[in-house]
RNA sequence: GCGCCGGUAGCUCAGCUGGUUAGAGCACACGCCUGAUAAGCGUGAGGUCGGCGGUUCGAGUCCGCCCCGGCGCACCA
């Protein structure tokens, strides 16, 4: 035949031929489709209708941790709440009741300090607080609804009408209502205490506030002159005994180390080890000639003279640090007479193993300072400035008689901490006290929001006693302390990744308490009263019943409208308790920490909104991992110490976002991108399918090629759904499918492969390992459906009867795939997976979006017997597929049905294959699932070879010269046997009868 | 300093309680098909499983030490 004649006959066949169509586009346009659904969603209404349909159903709770309302929504905030959104279409899609209510973290103070910046830097003079406030708050509702927006176009379904925030009065009020409880049951206490503190924001603040950086500091030796010992003091006599003990009294010095001389004014003792050995030691200075004492412990005497180059280091006694009990010394600059303590933190890793002790500076200090009744020294306000005048003396403690004859107040008075330091190095030098100093590296908290270092301050402040034990029993059972009923809850919740678990008992068993008082303006206020003359407290269950009443109503404006609310009408006699009725009250200015106000959100939200109330506690609280010492940290307490529970019953977290580097997103680099943007570049189920498959326990990349390159992925998932729903368009399923028991061998296959991936991919999402299903999936659709079983299927889609059971059976097995592909993507394709859901031929009474519809079970589908099976035949595939490539490359053949196949396997395998079907049968059945035209099974014998990788088989691939059918092209000897149909096969014959 | 997690092909990762020749996807090379077509199929190349030592008949898998990366905790007086 010529080859014009044969195009002809082929295009006389050619409409008879099923060939796959669809309107399912191959390429997803979802930077244009995503926004038309979205839409959709919101004019149908699909997430109302889900709360509808799910109505009644078992709750499961994602409850949302708020977002900070400030900036735009990026990558790291943009995955969380996808993250989130996968989760609840997850559960929705099992059946449970699944609301998702988002919320927002409105208060706090980097909003104040960008209303403050746009105000000048601070606030007027004639600007009223509540004025202030409203400013903040319209700054915080912006940024509420920019979020909003932004969040909305990753297509995250949920209550974003009404969602929950700080500033609401309600919440507010029960945030108080959290405080009033913790109050009634004796975990607030009102202290004196050091805070770290942010000079720079004015303010207490929080351990999950704080972050380490690396800053240099001068690092001084200072010698502390010794002044007096006490009577039974050992030390004395360990210098008597020495016969220059005249003189080495008088140039006697302790010799101290710190990082921070800005601490030297607060300095009230010198702490050294009871235990740690000690030397006194005679040198002359570098550049000097006279002789000069100190005592150091004795491990550090090296490292410190060959520092300081000390020179004619001689040891004139060694002595154990207890012996130094009863030795006094002179502040070197203030003149105050300071004692040797001891503490057991003295450590001879650096420094001279006599410790600077400030207990107004440092929480260590503060303890041995309490411990040794030591005065608490804290001359530096609330900027970070020394104070002045006649403050820094009764802040310094100093003797009425002292003299400022050196000018050390002089020079401190108003000076920033940090600041001072190289001046007090440099006049500590000039004076002769220094006997070292070099710059040293080291990490220091700093404050997260301006980055300043933060200092430690001894003020007055409100804690939550993490120590302390409940004495209600019916709530407390067994007396046990707060802390470690946190830890019991702890380990009564789930956490994933499992190591969360660890790393928050770690924190809470370390944990102080929890200073949650802050001094700023844009929070809810700490309702607590004061005396006007005494500055006692005023502070019971009935004023705050009251005040919260007045909240709930007003908002927390009111404490701060003295206009509107002046103390007598905020807190009226009938409230007060007796004593402080017709007393002058003032109203206290401290606010909450904003981490108690999101921590109280399981009181503000999920037990007081009308639709979570019956609901708690939560399913689940899932954020990045950083809020183990942060939201989840705060949740745990206020609840367990309120609720007696921790608010969630499970714990998911996600490592931050990166870039390619691995280093941390951030605006100023311009690696962190506004969310909204990216999924107008990029689509949103594009941006959704790359969180899905990557590995949120460790830190996740983000960048647009990474997003891109995972393009490969979601369009191999689309084109094989493409694949299979293309040769559904003849397909009604409610007339068209096929029972499972009639359905071919090779379909129930497909079922069977179909229930291993559901229950793979569902095990996954039970664990939150959402890149473990979607690399299932991804395997599913390359390699068991693309790769075997749709290929092997277009002989019978294409070419077979219309209506014949073994075209039905593989559109039965196409549908069903099909419609569980759409439903196991839908919670991270959620676009996508909609224009899938249209294009599948559904039953009556299905649901008009695959939200609405069910998680797949897997039933009892999965065939351990056909698994095997098929296994087995694709083994042989791979063998006669290495060799009919080297046959196309040889040009001998171009396509599989040129060749035929013979199989010559060994007497087990022949033994295997028998039992596996008729001889003619699988043949037949091997032809198909081969892709040729033909198999025998037979010995083997001369052109046959061995098998690569399966045991006992031989096979020989031939070229096949039988004319191919024009229809299915397949050469299979039989063609022409019709006479009406001269170029067909006898199937594609009788297949065509008298259409053609 | 202590602890946790990770280090398997160019990239992203699978490899459960130790057991035949270490797998998959992407990318790459070559080829086929042109009836999934801005698709699909096949074949191939590519790995001292971070390093060293040990236990064992046998180690990517267990043990010890070390190196690298990330994180947490502590210290930073």
């Amino acid at each position: 035949m010529t080859e014009q004649a044969e195009k002809s006959e082929k295009n006389r066949y050619k409409d008879t031929v099923l060939l796959p169509k669809t309107d399912f586009p191959m390429k997803a346009g979802l930077q244009q489709r995503e926004p038309e659904l979205q839409k959709h969603w919101a004019e149908t209404r699909l997430y109302e209708r889900i709360r509808a349909a799910r109505k009644g159903a078992p709750a499961w709770v994602l409850h949302d941790g708020p977002p900070y309302a400030n900036g735009d929504a990026h990558t790291g905030t943009g995955m969380n709440k996808t993250l989130k959104d996968m989760v609840v279409k997850f559960r929705t899609m099992q059946g449970f009741d699944s609301p998702y209510v988002p919320g927002w973290d409105c208060h706090g103070l980097p909003i104040e300090h960008n209303v403050l910046k746009d105000l000048g830097g601070k606030k007027p003079d004639n600007m009223t607080s509540v004025r202030l406030r409203e400013l903040c708050l319209d700054y915080a509702n912006s940024y509420v609804d920019k979020q909003r927006a932004q969040f909305k176009t990753l297509g995250v379904l949920g209550r974003w009408e009404d969602p929950y925030l700080t500033t609401s009065p309600v919440y507010e009020a029960n945030v108080l209502r959290v405080f009033a409880d913790l109050f009634a049951r004796g975990f607030i206490t009102r202290a004196k205490r050091p805070v770290h503190w942010s000079w720079a924001a004015q303010s207490a603040l929080a351990e999950a506030e704080l972050e380490y950086e690396d800053r240099t500091d001068p690092s001084v030796y200072v010698r502390f002159p010794v002044s007096s010992c006490g009577k039974d003091c050992k030390f004395r006599d360990h210098v008597e005994a020495l016969p220059e003990a005249g003189s080495i009294w008088d140039t006697l010095a302790l010799l101290i180390w710190t990082t921070t001389p800005w601490t030297l004014p607060a300095n009230v003792a010198v702490a050294a080890s009871e235990s740690a050995e000690y030397v006194l030691v005679a040198y002359r200075r570098a550049g000097g000639e006279k002789l000069e004492h100190l005592v150091v412990a004795g491990e550090l005497l090296k490292t410190v003279s060959e520092k300081a180059r000390l020179r004619d280091v001689r040891v004139l006694k060694t002595f154990a640090g207890v012996d130094l009990k009863g030795v006094g010394y002179n502040h070197p600059f203030l003149d105050t007479a300071c004692p040797v303590v001891f503490a057991d933190y003295v450590t001879l890793s650096d420094g001279t193993g006599l410790v600077h002790t400030a207990p107004g500076h440092g929480k260590e200090d503060f303890e041995t300072g309490r411990r040794e009744k030591l005065p608490v020294v804290c001359p530096v306000d609330e900027a970070g400035r020394f104070f002045t005048g006649e403050r820094l003396r009764k802040e310094l403690q100093l003797a009425p008689t002292f003299e400022d004859s050196r000018g050390w107040l002089e020079m401190l008075q108003g000076q920033n901490v940090l600041k001072a330091n190289p001046l007090i190095v440099e006049k500590l030098r000039a004076e002769g006290w220094l006997l070292h100093d070099e710059p040293v590296h080291h990490s220091y908290p700093h404050c997260w929001r301006t980055h300043q270092p933060v200092i430690f301050r001894v003020t007055e402040q409100w804690f939550i006693r993490i120590d302390h034990v409940d004495p209600d029993r019916a709530f407390n059972p067994q007396g046990k302390t707060l802390r470690q009923r946190l830890l019991d809850e702890i380990a009564r919740t789930q956490w994933f990744p499992a190591w969360g678990e660890k790393r928050i008992s770690a924190m809470i068993e370390n944990r102080p308490d929890w200073c949650i008082s802050r001094q700023r303006f844009w929070g809810i206020p700490i309702p607590a009263f004061a005396d006007a003359q005494s500055g006692e407290v005023c502070l019971d269950a009935s004023t705050l019943e009251h005040v919260i009443g007045v909240v709930e109503q007003h908002g927390s404006n009111a404490w701060y409208d003295d206009r509107n609310w002046p103390v007598e009408k905020l807190l009226p006699d009938d409230v007060r308790p007796k004593q402080f009725k017709g007393r002058k009250l003032v109203k206290m200015n401290d606010i909450f920490d904003v981490w108690f106000e999101s921590g109280a959100s399981h009181r503000s939200v999920m037990l007081a909104d009308p639709e979570l109330r019956d609901k708690f506690p939560a399913g689940m609280y899932l954020e990045g991992d950083d809020q183990h010492r942060g939201w989840f940290q705060v949740s745990l307490i206020l609840s367990v110490a309120t609720q007696g529970r921790s608010p969630f019953k499970q714990c998911l977290t996600s490592a931050f976002v990166v870039d390619e580097k691995g280093e941390k997103g951030s605006k100023s680099k311009g690696n962190i991108w506004a969310i909204d943007k990216g999924c107008a570049d990029l689509g949103a189920d594009l941006i959704r399918y790359y969180f899905a498959s990557v590995n949120t326990s460790e830190p996740i990349p983000v960048t647009y090629a990474l997003i891109q390159g995972a393009g490969e992925g979601y369009r191999k998932l689309r084109n094989t759904f493409r694949a299979l729903v293309g040769n559904l368009f003849d397909f009604d399923p409610a007339r068209d499918a096929v029972a499972y028991d009639r359905l071919l061998p090779l379909d129930r296959w497909a079922l069977s492969q179909t229930a291993r991936v559901i229950a793979e991919v569902t095990a996954a999402w039970e664990r939150y390992e959402f890149h473990a299903a979607m690399r299932a999936l991804g395997d599913f659709a390359n390699v068991t459906l693309s790769a075997q079983y749709v290929d092997v299927c277009k002989d019978r889609l294409y070419c077979e009867s219309a209506t014949g059971l073994s075209r039905r059976s593989a559109q039965t097995a196409y549908w069903i795939i099909a419609d569980v592909l759409t439903r196991l993507l839908a919670p991270v394709l959620v676009h996508s997976v909609e224009d899938m859901w249209r294009h599948l031929p559904r039953v009556a009474g299905s649901p008009d979006s695959p939200h609405l519809a069910a998680w797949p079970k897997a039933e009892a589908k999965v065939d351990a017997e056909l698994d095997a099976r098929f296994e087995l035949f694709f083994k042989l595939k791979a063998e006669t597929d290495r060799v009919l490539d080297r046959m196309r490359k040889d040009k001998q053949i171009g396509k599989g049905y040129d060749a035929t196949v013979a199989l010559a396997p060994d007497e087990t395998l022949a033994g295997e294959l028998t039992a596996l079907g008729k001889p003619e049968a699988l043949a037949a059945e091997l032809a198909e699932v081969l892709n040729v035209s033909g198999v025998s099974i037979g010995p083997g014998g001369a052109g046959f070879e061995a098998a690569q990788a399966l045991k006992g088989l031989s096979l020989r691939v031939s070229v096949c010269d039988r004319p191919a059918c024009a229809r299915c092209y397949r050469r299979t000897g039989d063609v022409g046997g019709v006479s009406a149909h001269a170029t067909l096969c006898k199937r594609c014959a009788g297949v065509v009868g008298d259409r053609a």
